[in-house]
DNA sequence: CATATCTCAGGACAACTGATATCC
DNA sequence: CGGATATCAGTTGTCCTGAGATAT
């Protein structure tokens, strides 16, 4: 983590251009950045990373509650690992598990106020770190338009291929 | 991984909207839904995502070499945890290492031939599975754009606040 | 000598796989 | 009974931390 002082690299070493990479580079790329921030910023509220964002979906979700499967389903991750993370956010008070009255094989993970709240803090941290980007606001707007357009098309294709969703297809 | 058959899940765990979400909650969406991709992508070709991502970074340095050390700057990762991944990669037969004849503390990180072979095809396929999303070419291009100029913003950001770049500052 | 670069050994942790219990 | 859901136990694997080696 050093750059500051002690000889330069070779200016080989410096740059690195994305002439020909498509958009699958520069999102890998963003989303590098994106999580640094959110790291310094989740990590100084007391959450993971990876935790958060289950809190997050989990927000976002009608009613703030949802089930361990579809949240495996909306972030690709498999049920035992699930069960892993739930029980840690559990014990942090961060959300309850309780039986679904209408199918009992069935658990329901509801967001706690606890939870809620510090889901939102990590996210208006987020806000201002956005904010503080200097982006003009024309530009905001149209990468979020395009982002929920990809989005869109990502969420069909998968709808339309559902076994290789994973990229676990033979 | 189900999501065909058997009895839906009720309404209140179907959907999410990401309504006030940011662009960070895009970016990491997008980033998901990418990386699921480019998992089978590389796993089809035989190698691993985050590897795949070293020499893709590689690739794009001028004379296709670099160090381990700016590599851990780009990537975000410590030099140990470099070391390991270098070792397989170097097994590989896809880098080399060689000692820099100027500085002979440092090491210079080569991609070989075929090094260069295995991560073109993987974004060959990249590129093709990108092209079958259906996006319009002047979508595309605008975001290409949007992507381009906020990531410009991102490495202002890191290069004036270098010491939180990873999110480890105090 | 203090600093920089890389490597190595040890340890931590998250996530996966497969098997089990419960329920439809 | 077959399919679905969640959990548990065991394992794997990557990454990080900190010490050591070599060079400046």
């Amino acid at each position: 983590v050093t750059s500051s002082s002690g000889p330069r690299p070779p200016d080989w070493a410096t740059d690195l251009d994305l002439p020909d990479a498509g958009l699958v580079a520069r999102i890998i790329r963003l989303n590098l950045f994106v999580t640094r921030a959110l790291d310094g910023i989740a990590g100084s509220a007391g959450i993971q990373t990876a935790d958060h964002i289950v809190l997050g979906v989990l927000r976002r979700c009608p009613g703030r509650r949802s089930t361990p499967t579809r949240l495996c389903e909306v972030l690709g991750r498999s049920t035992g690992g699930m069960t892993l993370t739930l029980d840690r956010l559990e014990a942090a008070g961060w959300l309850t598990r309780s039986p679904d009255p209408v199918d009992r094989r069935r658990v329901v993970v509801s967001l706690t106020e606890r939870g809620l709240e510090i889901t939102t803090r990590v996210n208006d941290a987020l806000h201002a770190w956005e904010d503080g980007l200097g982006l003009d606001e024309e530009r905001r707007s149209a990468m979020t338009e395009m982002a929920d357009h990809l989005l869109e098309l990502f969420e069909e294709r998968s709808a339309a291929h559902p076994s290789d969703a994973l990229g676990r297809a033979s």
